[in-house]
DNA sequence: TCATTATCAATAATCATTATTATTTAAGTT
DNA sequence: AACTTAAATAATAATGATTATTGATAATGA
């Protein structure tokens, strides 16, 4: 997570856009959406700071978040893209029943599949882990 | 793959539903269909068996097939769904690109995260795993 | 055969996402 | 600090995938 507003800016100028305070406004609310929150949740916290902050224009942010590597895109049984910052590599385990999701740390990709550019030429550039099941608390 | 009609009979069977002939072609379209496809591309093909069968037929039943675990969806980037009748564990190379989507064998779930019931108490039911970047037609 | 119920086709409705357009603004330049 | 201009925005219309509805049809069990 990018903690500062400053390092918000500054990973956003270095893509090579603008750090409009919109975006900042989107970033900050991802985080504060709570867990694999989808657009209309992340529009919701959005406009607690900026109330005139339009629905496309998260949309696009998130897009853009997503090519820049800020965020990770996860297309959903329901049709609607939900949104995870934590980049980094894990299983994403999402329950059938109740549909949280919870996150899991597991073992690299470069583990997984080693060389996979060299194997197969395929260059990573991300990944969406999901296992599908029911929950602990579904369970009991 | 289910190959024989027998086949696919029976599991619908025993799942408690029925065995239609629309169910049928439905599934054997899945395969005709190409490398993941989404549901207009089944219904393309389910359409030169059955000319008159409907898209929300195509729909309804690609939807139980997942349910009885006859094929695996893929939640899309494009906000379409996609069908893998593979359902063994393995890794979805898609490309960012193109689109092509390419499977990866790899070592089991089981291996990556063992005894996830057990752990974290979550019944696996199905996996989704896709790896994103450019395939290697593309990169040169 | 008859009754029951699942499934079907056809199409209308829904909902997430994208495109459009006129307006505003960030950030470099003078 | 004002000027310039491409980029970004708000508002909303359009798109397109999916789901709901409804009346008809067909499978199954008594």
């Amino acid at each position: 997570m990018l903690s500062s507003r400053e390092e918000i800016v500054e990973t956003i100028r270095k893509s090579g856009h603008r750090a409009t305070s919109q975006r900042i406004v989107v970033y900050e609310a991802l985080w504060k959406a709570g867990s694999h929150p989808n657009v209309s949740e992340i529009h919701k916290y959005a406009s607690k700071s900026d109330p005139t902050i339009s629905l496309a224009t998260v949309y696009k942010n998130l897009q853009l978040f997503s090519e820049i590597g800020l965020v990770r895109e996860m297309g959903f049984r329901d049709g609607s893209m939900r949104y995870d910052p934590d980049v980094d590599f894990h299983i994403n385990l999402v329950c059938n029943k109740c549909g949280r999701i919870e996150d899991f740390d597991c073992i690299s990709l470069e583990e997984i599949a080693p060389n996979l550019i060299q194997k197969v030429g395929f260059e990573v550039q991300s990944h969406n882990f999901e296992v599908r099941g029911i929950c602990s608390r579904c369970r009991s």
